[in-house]
DNA sequence: TGAGATAGCTAAACGATCTAGCAATCAATC
DNA sequence: GATTGATTGCTAGATCGTTTAGCTATCTCA
């Protein structure tokens, strides 16, 4: 492992855009509303699921988008590798080499599609499958654990709010017209 | 733009395996604990955030690194190579190459060290400062504007629940002891 | 049966990082 | 004031992961 990689090892990942940068005096001359607390809370959110991508990627010996794939194939069930390259959004050659280390590493194969011979299919292992959701237990059983301890009103405040910042984000990203 | 650029223009990216892939019926015989629509809301918002950052680095005409180096150096304000490596986690030569890109489209300059000429001192223009926050405004804004809407208990109960979700995911990234 | 499209791959090119190493500079010590 | 060790930022070549271009095999449709 390179110098940088043991460093980023115990570093926090870059702090993401959006929720904005911590603000600074150097916003040049820009006034910015404020989400006080909240939105803190938020961007620390942001940048720790990244810290824990990159866990995850290292837990499982895989890059970026490698373990992309790995969630999707989890996810969806095996895939043929052009609607792998669709969900990656990667050309068909790069999902190839894609799909070559997953099976070097043990986390796929591929098998012979049932009725089409032009196609593949890319099956995860069961090995991987147990894997990733060992490695994911500790985020999926305490997010579980926090939200079940609401209160049926509180939940709902809580969902209310989420649903509210889903939508700030979706009208964020639409295009303007 | 290639074509693979175009087809991102539309689609979401990846979901992010933290708070877990959408459970189906491949989690390979493992008992996943349920976070019932406030799970599903928190992933939304992971992958939304990173569909935002894409955004953020065309309308910014930058990659991923030099977004987040961006970030750094407005929310920090001038910061040395050395420095700005370190918070990237990427190295020196690298840096190099990262202040090269956003000098050329005009997003950052170098100017001497004070008293150290060993040193440089990488400065944000402010016409890009003020074309971060212009492309940022539609998130913060919108964010504020949703917090701001809440009652005091009602914030209480929201910045209590993502405390703890923090904590979960602080938990999840420590080392086994 | 032939034409057009799709699938998955290979090869070479490209972009962004890496490591190794360099010259200039600084601070501490003698 | 000279020397030594460390730091800074850069260059050059190597590596990794993607791209584009193009290929053969296969499928569907008229």
């Amino acid at each position: 492992m390179s110098r940088v990689e043991e460093k980023r090892k115990s570093d926090s990942p870059v702090e993401p855009a959006s929720l904005a940068p911590a603000i600074s005096a150097n916003t040049g001359g820009v006034a910015l509303p404020d989400s006080g607390l909240i939105g803190a809370q938020l961007r620390e959110i942001l940048t720790l699921s990244t810290a824990f991508e990159r866990h995850l990627g290292r837990a499982l010996s895989v890059n970026d988008t490698d373990l992309a794939a790995m969630e999707h194939l989890i996810s969806h069930g095996p895939l043929s590798p052009s609607e792998l390259a669709r969900h990656l959004t990667i050309s068909t050659a790069a999902t190839t080499i894609v799909i070559d280390r997953l099976v070097a590493v043990g986390h796929a194969h591929r098998e012979a599609h049932p009725h089409d011979r032009r196609k593949i299919v890319v099956v995860p292992t069961p090995a991987s499958v147990r894997a990733t959701f060992e490695a994911l237990m500790p985020l999926i059983g305490g997010v579980a654990s926090v939200t079940n301890e609401l209160s049926a009103e509180d939940r709902r405040t809580v969902t209310d709010f989420l649903a509210s910042v889903v939508g700030v984000y979706r009208r964020a990203l639409e295009p303007p017209v």
